[in-house]
DNA sequence: CGTTTTTGACCTGCGC
DNA sequence: GCGCAGGTCAAAAACG
């Protein structure tokens, strides 16, 4: 039962992971969470252009923290697309490889998802420049397991520690060539969403497809490395004022 | 003016 | 039971 939460993979440049996790990486209860690892090309974030496409879903910035045995911090965002939307996410750099992103999705979405409305106009295409894998690693230890994965995804995308190829199939999406890649994995993920209301942000969302997609560099911009303390979260905003997806209100 | 980000403090969970 | 670390909240500031 797990469904919804669909992580909307973030389509790196090079590579991406998906870590779909049924426990918390060491504290914590048992939540349901699903870590989505991806390495950006380090243009990505000069161009956002290039840049890999983000959840489509608008987060919001509650809070963020310095994670110990990682220079960087962790963001911890919220959805915002819909007010009563539970769905989180971390957002946090390797500390192993400053180019890899470890987005984690707790919770779900109680909404439809922004790109399942676009994704029906969407092309399907497949993308070699892009890797996907799902792992039940725990987060502890996806470090070193980043980079693992990272150097098989190089040779193909048997990156799979064991037998986790199986969950490939909730998360192996395709890009089209100009829309985003999630959107394909949106369309089916959508159809298992728990989707029993249309919340009034539902517009809403067809608008910021158009307009989402440079955010998730943003969080690999953000999550500077620490120089020392915590206090040194002083991130310049006018850089990532895009953070946000512009969601137009209603 | 409204919304989001930033940031310190507080709370909760886990390990020892 | 205590301490540590992660996660969340809330107030203030910044930005559009």
């Amino acid at each position: 039962m797990d469904n919804n939460a669909s992580p909307q993979l973030e389509s790196g440049e090079t590579s991406l992971e998906v870590k779909p996790e049924s426990q918390a990486s060491k504290k914590r209860k048992m939540i349901q969470k699903r870590v989505v690892s991806v390495r950006i090309g380090e243009n990505v974030s000069k161009v956002k252009n290039e840049g890999f496409p983000s959840d489509l879903w608008s987060w919001r910035k509650y809070g963020q923290k310095p994670i110990k045995g990682s220079p960087y911090p962790r963001g911890y965002y919220r959805c915002s697309t819909c007010k009563g939307c539970s769905a989180k996410k971390q957002v946090e750099r390797s500390s192993t490889d400053s180019s890899m992103l470890i987005i984690t999705y707790t919770s779900s979405h109680n909404h439809p998802d922004p790109t399942a409305i676009s994704a029906t106009n969407s092309v399907r295409q497949p993308k070699e420049s892009e890797t996907e894998t799902i792992q039940d690693l725990p987060i502890t230890s996806k470090k070193e397991d980043q980079e693992h994965v990272e150097q098989e995804m190089n040779n193909t995308k048997s990156n799979v520690t064991d037998d986790q190829v199986t969950n490939e199939e909730k998360f192996h999406y395709l890009q089209s060539p100009i829309e985003d890649p999630f959107k394909l994995s949106m369309e089916k993920h959508h159809m298992d969403l728990v989707l029993e209301e249309k919340p009034p942000c539902y517009t809403a969302q067809l608008k910021s497809l158009s307009e989402s997609k440079s955010e998730e560099l943003d969080y690999f911009d953000e999550l500077e490395e620490l120089p020392m303390s915590s206090s040194v979260f002083h991130f310049t905003r006018s850089i990532f004022s895009g953070e946000r997806i512009p969601v137009a209100p209603f």
